[in-house]
DNA sequence: GTGCTTGCAAAGCATTTGCATCCTG
DNA sequence: CAGGATGCAAATGCTTTGCAAGCAC
């Protein structure tokens, strides 16, 4: 946790940006909750819990910050919001999400799904990839005995 | 090109809604631009070069009904507005896209690139898969020796 | 003090909705 | 003439921006 704060400090001021408290608070809202899928209204709501002086639009420009540093993930599930993620280097080329259509919940994934295609594709059509999403849209282990699946398609 | 139009028009009736002039004029917007990827705004544009009496509203609530019925689909590149595509029932599990993150063009591919993987996440994960999205962000061939792909990075 | 940050409120956009009107059957 | 469909304008919801004030080096 402390080590991963650091990191993400000394990336902000590789670009002479600051870890400042509010930055931070945002920052361990994100690693607190790494599993999760985030809106900037969540993000928000959290920090205010332990911070109640921070203001929404610090929280946005936050994410924006974060987001073009690549230190976190900006998704669009298609909801009408955007989601925010911590960036596992990692893990990050594997990850991959499965979005539920009856609950709504979106499981992360982590598998390296794609050996081979990216390749093919940067062959194929001459296209350079920097980034990719896959996501899978259905019904979760947790809703398949509860739904009649025919209803979503 | 008629004989779709025909047979969105059956769709159409057989969920109890009818192909008016307006909703005509949008699929036709939608057919004759097929490869690209038109925002409500977009197709709002060309329809009224044709009927310049036609509401934004009256678009987007033709884009949703189609939407509904899945007769196109709604997509979201992350730019902050929804592009809407006809579906082409045999392509559609396999057409994918390239957005260039230079010049923001999305370009189609057509190729079955998850064969053997939506059967793993179906068995691994036991979650059963009714639709996908692969989408790679990257510098597309028209852009490749125009930038430094670092930039991007 | 100079420049980055912040909080607040206002503005911006894409999209949706209320409502009176218009068709169509 | 009854119900769906439309156009307009207003409302909504997420996100961004302008600006004055705060803070840090």
């Amino acid at each position: 946790m402390e080590e991963k704060i650091e990191k993400i400090k000394q990336q902000l001021h590789s670009h002479n940006y600051k870890l400042t408290p509010q930055r931070e608070a945002t920052v361990r809202v994100l690693l607190e909750n790494e599993q999760d899928h985030l809106s900037a209204e969540d993000v928000y709501l959290l920090v205010k819990e332990k911070s109640p002086e921070i203001g929404l639009a610090t929280v946005y420009r936050t994410l924006e910050l974060l987001s073009e540093l690549k230190i976190i993930h900006k998704m669009n599930f298609g909801d009408g919001v955007a989601r925010y993620d911590l960036r596992d280097d990692n893990s990050d080329r594997h990850h991959h999400h499965l979005v539920c259509m009856n609950c709504g919940t979106v499981d992360e994934i982590f598998e390296n799904l794609l050996v081979g295609v990216e390749e093919r594709v940067h062959n194929v059509y001459n296209f350079s990839i920097l980034d990719h999403r896959l996501t899978f849209y259905g019904i979760c282990h947790r809703c398949i005995d509860k739904v009649n699946i025919d209803d979503f398609k």
